[in-house]
DNA sequence: ACAGATATGGACCAAACGGTCCGAAACTGA
DNA sequence: TCAGTTTCGGACCGTTTGGTCCATATCTGT
């Protein structure tokens, strides 16, 4: 029927969402993400519409990829819920310290830098959030019926608590990507599993 | 010997860091400061430099005065260390929920949008976090001699946990301003002082 | 082989960006 | 009073921004 494209989608997406992953949504120009999508403005254009949109696909696709990964690395950890949640810890310190690239967490950027000002972004972190925070959730319930987890406090509460630390984490990281220090915090953090 | 200014240096830079911290670095243009701080390009110009040397004294001032402020809210409960903890999470979460701005902490925004990639900025927003951090720790030994929070912990690991745990708690917030969800997770983490 | 369909790069656009410059205004000290 | 100094608003600058458009190239179905 016509003339077939000459990128992959899901390709071009993945670099977009790499893009704004690094930079964030302002400081990534359409030149940015032509350069790194390997396609010219137009077909960016037809593809994945305005910026705003295309920004969006890629949170969603942050959500379905990398946030599902994580939540999946939670349960991995199933014969032993606790160290499902702390290797989702010591992961994203890895990812802090080792690259040097200091990213951190899409969506975790993308709250920050425009939640407040822009509804469809706070969905998609409030998502994104959520998610995280629905696979703590699950091992902590299994954690807790298995006995690896006290009983003492509300599983949905103690899921919440650990999705804000991670997070706040991940702050800290930015500044100060000191693995000893980090490694500590995330001690205290896993003791109120106790 | 000359025209006076006709602006107060002081205020205006108070109504800089303000956009600043409400917009973010990229988000915020010449000509917003120029409105809010009423002067022109010319005088921001003579008077703060480039916008980014403006962004970095903003930063300062509110390390100076905000920041010192929350530092000093710890102190004042003085008798009772853990109080004193307790209200500036109580008090950061009265800000992100009462007022609907959601703007959250300057310094943890200018970390996130910027701190990868800006080694000024990074080392502004480190001392920041490092201001918190003191406060908390001051806090902390006088809790642990006092005897109103447990000495089983190391007193820097616990400041450092409570710097991270408050930032986590605001990104939450940006996303979920839930009152009693986010109380819950205070009293978690309040709970790692027993 | 050819008509129809579609994706392409690059030219083009108006607007906004950060930054510079300068003539005029306003104050001071003598 | 007036020379000297400093600050002022606003015009102006080149660049970059996000977004649009179109002639061309390339494929498919028949």
């Amino acid at each position: 029927m016509a003339r077939p494209r000459e990128f992959n989608v899901e390709d071009a997406l993945e670099k977009a969402m790499q893009l704004f992953w690094a930079k964030g949504y302002k400081a990534t120009s359409l030149s940015d993400l032509t350069a790194a999508m390997g396609l010219s403005k137009s077909s960016l254009y037809d593809t994945f519409g305005p910026k705003h949109e295309l920004f969006l696909s890629a949170m969603d696709r942050y959500n379905e990829t990398v946030a599902a990964r994580r939540a999946a690395g939670v349960i991995d950890g199933a014969k032993d819920s606790r160290a499902g949640i702390a290797a989702v810890f010591a992961a994203f310190l890895d990812e802090m310290l080792d690259a040097g690239e200091k990213r951190g967490c899409f969506v975790n950027n993308s709250a920050v830098e425009l939640a407040p000002h822009d509804a469809a972004v706070a969905a998609r972190a409030a998502a994104g959030l959520a998610h995280l925070e629905e696979a703590f959730y699950g091992a902590v319930r299994q954690g807790q019926e298995a006995g690896d987890i006290a009983t003492g406090r509300d599983a949905r509460a103690l899921a919440r608590y650990l999705a804000a630390s991670l997070n706040g984490l991940i702050v800290l990281a930015k500044t100060n990507p000191e693995r000893a220090a980090l490694e500590e915090v995330v001690g205290i953090v896993l003791a109120a599993l106790d």
